[in-house]
DNA sequence: CCATGTGAAGGTATTCACAGCC
DNA sequence: GGCTGTGAATACCTTCACATGG
């Protein structure tokens, strides 16, 4: 089944299997097998197979995935093979929090540039990134930057996103606990933090 | 189908209704349509209605659902109606984050406590909340705080993940970039905000 | 007339089981 | 023997269309 539209969830699970196939790459291995793979990642072994069957064959039987050939085409799907460059709306605690993160570099992902309203940190350098002013968002495609992660207040972030959309930017992370919309050639991606402790007491059998 | 098992798909969604109920609640409306809702929330209409379908007849037919009864209704299924208190294990950038972020609040979600292993931070106080010695994690169960929040590095979040577990933690959502594993009472929500944003380029057409 | 609630249909994703290959 | 790749079976979720009720 070579040619085949790769479903939604399976490009969901894909930077987890780029993550641990990065992580093997360090121990020494050369190739991984489904079964390896699915105990450093928490998939089954099956859902694994299935999964890679979408995008060719990449596997050995007998053997297993090379790991460095596997890697290089997941980052190619997801069009991670260029360095991304974000930026950053909203350098209050969790914008900061965002910046010191060193999670993003694991996929290649740069926040380059980071944007506030609040004349008291305009100027300032929060983790190496110059906080600017929201007027410069203007800047962005010249800089190459169509990424945006929004970490604005709830009452903004319509606002923050239609002024990203304006300037150029193609992909959105946003933080506020809201709707946006955007154009559909802008996709938007909201991760609502609260959201998901909201929906942990349900699993909770009693108590 | 008065009598069903709730999927997990609507369990997903169902705090999405909750926000966008408890907002309309704040305009003054006693009902609302699931036609209203849908153009608040981001959902179809048709969806919402058979999710509400799962769990009761909330719904008037030609006038649309009592908001106050619908939204007491799901934070009961839910089990957010009594107020939940969280802890969490790890105050750097993104923990001091989550400590000052008010969503929680809208779920009746509480974090009353902040646990740390940096000598320098323990005894300090953010956002109200007083950071403490790992070690005094022991005393959680007799604090009613069976919920909890790991916002450590990769490399100390099974333990802990284990630590929690160990002192009556029922339900843990991890920040950490990895898989961890507890038994099975536990539940685990992990929630890796890189991998967000990596998939994100995949749904840019080009460029 | 308007909006809900729900069977039925349609679509998508997961799991299984095993043929095929190293 | 071990492991991949994949059709088939199953489970799950979404969408539709409309009967039903206020």
């Amino acid at each position: 089944m070579r040619y085949h539209r790769i479903p939604d969830e399976t490009v969901r699970r894909l930077p987890i299997y780029l993550r641990g196939l990065m992580l093997s790459a360090t121990q020494g291995c050369e190739h991984i097998s489904s079964k390896s793979l699915a105990d450093f990642v928490g998939v089954n072994s099956w859902q694994i197979r299935k999964d890679f069957s979408y995008f060719g064959d990449f596997g050995t039987p007998g053997v297993g995935y090379n790991i460095e050939r596997l890697a290089k085409e997941i980052k190619k799907i997801l069009r991670l093979d260029v360095i991304r460059r974000a930026a950053l709306v909203g350098v209050g605690y969790l914008g900061s929090a965002l910046l010191a993160y060193p999670g993003f570099r694991t996929y290649g992902l740069d926040i380059v540039a980071a944007f506030d309203i609040d004349p008291a940190k305009i100027g300032s350098t929060v983790s190496g990134v110059k906080v600017e002013k929201i007027t410069r968002l203007g800047t962005l495609q010249e800089r190459g930057i169509n990424l945006g992660i929004v970490a604005v207040p709830q009452g903004a972030a319509q606002f923050t996103v239609d002024k990203l959309v304006g300037v150029g930017v193609r992909g959105i992370l946003n933080f506020a606990p809201c709707k946006v919309d955007a154009p559909r050639r802008v996709k938007v991606i909201t991760l609502d933090i609260a959201m998901e402790l909201a929906r942990l007491p349900y699993y909770m059998p009693a108590g």
